[in-house]
DNA sequence: GTTGAGCGTT
């Protein structure tokens, strides 16, 4: 469905009705922009980690692909986006079925080695006291199916206030990192755990298995492996150690589940190289290291509860930011296009996390409202979207030392000028445009308790 | 019983 709205130029604009399924109970309407077309990035806005769309077309009743080209959707007729319903298509991710052990081998092997698009498990912090497996599993299920939640505890069984979670998709992974996530009141941070940053896969037979548990037998290991390749080994130690190896035949195959975690009789387990980490004391954190020409370096930003905004120390994750298009040394790429969720979640893997608002936004997906204040009804998924015209001037120039992302040492997105010249993120930006009420940074909330 | 940054398994 399309609806012709006026805007305040004057212009006109359709709205076209997307859904994530055939099911139109949910969908969003989203603004075209006055070409008729719609942006990627107005579409990944609501949708995140969305590559395209496609709709049932009316006559042949079959599904039919929108055409993409140069980050726009085009509508599938002359007259227009018409009154269907759109629907979101995501990138092709890891959709074995667990109980699906057999008819794969060589085929699920190149699918996973083509592409990495697999869930990891999620650290959630600040989760309330009282959660339980069952609330935090019922929370994050708006933004997917929930394979694996696990609380963690002390030897008391008191709970710890984190835990770690699993969903059984990659989109709704990115969903569920581009946004804060406000449960019983608190904000709660949801990140890629550390032990999940910088992973390199070696090229050995053998993985190592962590976080067995009790009841899971070389057996059960070894059945459910086998889905990847030939198992030649299993070793589960004795008594247990809440580890095990597995080795296969190929080691392209174990190098392939390197990295990832799997769910084996409910519990997450996590497969990394066999090799015994090496830790020295000036290793023990690779992002402690300098990096190229520019060094992202070192301080985590802490997020909960706090600013962005801490001096221009941000520890971007390379691996992950390269992962997601972005180039960690020399900011972002000169056709800098991705969508602002996914740079979020970007930031979000990279140890920024709540970067998509700190306290203060009052809920998920605020940029879709473009900086806070002052920004004059421009909208940022239309003639200030970066799909366009590239990232703010001020990315690229600081306030006129080494500030921007080009500039090097400490670059700090909160200093740089952005191009409305009003609204600061962090703090009370009412600049010019205020026709809204107060309170429009990101900080203004009282810390939690 | 209380609390609020963190990081699961060698």
């Amino acid at each position: 469905m399309s609806t012709k709205v006026e805007n305040y130029n004057g212009d006109h604009f359709e709205y076209i009705k997307v859904s994530e399924d055939e099911d139109d109970s949910n969908a969003v309407e989203i603004p075209c922009e006055i070409d008729g077309t719609l942006l990627l990035s107005t579409l990944v806005a609501q949708f995140p980690g969305a590559c395209g769309l496609k709709y049932r077309h009316s006559e042949s009743k079959s599904i039919r692909g929108i055409r993409l080209s140069d980050g726009k959707l085009h509508p599938p007729t002359e007259v227009g986006w018409g009154k269907n319903l759109y629907i979101c298509v995501f990138p092709k991710e890891n959709k074995r079925k667990m109980e699906d052990v057999s008819s794969e081998n060589s085929a699920a092997k190149t699918k996973r080695l083509e592409k990495k698009l697999t869930c990891s498990d999620l650290i959630c912090l600040g989760l309330p006291w009282k959660s339980t497996e069952e609330s935090i599993k019922q929370y994050f299920e708006q933004f997917g199916e929930v394979v694996m939640v696990q609380l963690k505890r002390d030897k008391n069984g008191s709970f710890k206030g984190f835990g770690f979670i699993r969903f059984a998709t990659y989109a709704s992974q990115m969903r569920a990192l581009a946004q804060r996530h406000n449960i019983d009141g608190r904000w709660v941070d949801v990140r890629i755990p550390n032990s999940k940053e910088g992973v390199v896969p070696q090229m050995p037979c053998k993985v190592f298995v962590g976080r067995c548990t009790e009841d899971m037998t070389a057996d059960d290991l070894r059945e459910y492996f086998s889905k990847f390749g030939e198992v030649t080994d299993v070793f589960v130690p004795h008594p247990f150690r809440a580890f095990g190896f597995v080795t296969f035949l190929d080691p392209e195959v174990a190098q392939s589940l390197c990295g990832e975690d799997h769910v084996i009789k409910g519990a997450s387990v996590s497969v990394s190289s066999a090799a015994p980490k090496i830790k020295t004391k000036a290793h023990q954190n690779w992002k402690d290291e300098s990096y190229g020409p520019n060094n992202w370096d070192g301080n985590r930003s802490g997020p909960s509860g706090g600013s962005s905004n801490n001096g221009g120390n941000s520890n971007i994750d390379s691996l992950n930011m390269q992962n997601l298009g972005i180039n960690p040394n020399g900011g972002p790429p000169a056709n800098f296009n991705l969508p602002i969720s996914l740079v979020a979640a970007a930031l979000n893997q990279a140890g920024w996390g709540g970067f998509l608002g700190g306290p203060g936004n009052s809920g998920p997906n605020n940029w879709q409202g473009g900086p806070p204040q002052g920004n004059q009804g421009k909208n940022w998924n239309g003639n200030q979207n970066w799909s366009q015209n590239g990232p703010p001037q001020a990315w690229n120039q600081g306030g006129g030392g080494n500030q921007g992302w080009s500039g090097g040492k400490g670059g700090n997105w909160n200093q740089g000028n952005w191009p409305s010249g009003q609204g600061n993120w962090n703090g009370n930006g009412n600049g010019g445009g205020s026709s809204s009420s107060s309170g429009s940074g990101w900080n203004n909330n009282k810390p939690q308790t």
